[in-house]
DNA sequence: GAACAATTTCCTGATT
DNA sequence: CAATCAGGAAATTGTT
């Protein structure tokens, strides 16, 4: 359960984004008002993203996926199809909001970190990852959610702390909501504490995690970066 | 369409 | 017993 009441869908979402602010536009898809601000999704927004995540953090949206959770299950799920009708409206949306910004400015992220990948994939990634996250909104690694919701731990939302800072050791306070928000990130309503620990666990290979003794308890590798307290890039 | 990266999904077995 | 950890293996998704 992502939320525990449910309203009705917004009855439209406009074609054509007109140029107003973020928050107008949010108005305008989700009627329905609901407490929003950046620091719900603090860890990497942007003005084309707040429409759309701000529908994915509402009451509607939720209850919508959560009738259509396994990939399995979407098939015969009589929500899939009302499910599968929003997204594709409000990433059709989405896209023409994006066009619109790109015409008025540089695509430029709002991020709290830098976000590139450090390494020999570095040339390859870096590029990649603003038309990704423009075109799929998938944009962000795991690694570098983590490590937003370390240095932007949302209130009410907490769902892991730093057990030691300076070595970079974390621990996962609640793995249900981990997992809900990494699963609210990748829109994947499936995603649980065993697959996305199963994640983690791959960074161990890259160097990117280091494995530690604690349970629930991770630690950022050399691969790793943005974590300690070297000051955060800003894009401007 | 192929290759690739980054997960995601599933699974078995071990540990706490 | 439930939750978590460890990895292998295959599938999926999006990008180049």
């Amino acid at each position: 359960m992502y939320h525990p009441q449910a309203m009705p869908l917004p009855s439209h979402l406009p074609e054509d984004p007109p140029p107003s602010t973020s928050q107008a536009l949010l108005t305008e898809i989700c009627p329905a008002s609901i407490p929003w601000d950046h620091s719900e999704f603090g860890y990497e927004t942007n003005d084309m993203d707040l429409p759309f995540l701000a529908c994915l953090a509402s009451p509607s949206y939720s209850a919508l996926a959560s009738d259509t959770c396994s990939m399995a299950d979407k098939s015969t799920d009589e929500g899939a199809p009302q499910f599968t009708e929003l997204l594709a409206t409000v990433t059709t949306y989405r896209r023409n909001l994006a066009q619109q910004v790109s015409q008025e400015k540089t695509m430029s992220l709002i991020t709290v970190g830098d976000t590139s990948i450090s390494g020999e994939s570095k040339s390859q990634r870096v590029p990649r990852e603003s038309s990704r996250q423009r075109k799929t909104g998938q944009g962000v690694h795991l690694w570098e959610f983590v490590r937003d919701l370390l240095l932007h731990p949302q209130k009410d939302r907490e769902a892991v702390r730093w057990e030691n800072r300076k070595e970079g050791t974390f621990r996962v306070i609640r793995s249900d909501t981990f997992a809900r928000l990494w699963g609210e990130q990748k829109k994947n309503k499936c995603m649980n504490y065993e697959k996305l620990s199963r994640a983690l666990r791959h960074y161990y290979k890259s160097g990117i995690l280091e494995k530690v003794g604690g349970r629930l308890t991770y630690k950022f590798g050399r691969k790793a970066h943005g974590w300690s307290d070297e000051p955060l890039q800003k894009v401007t």
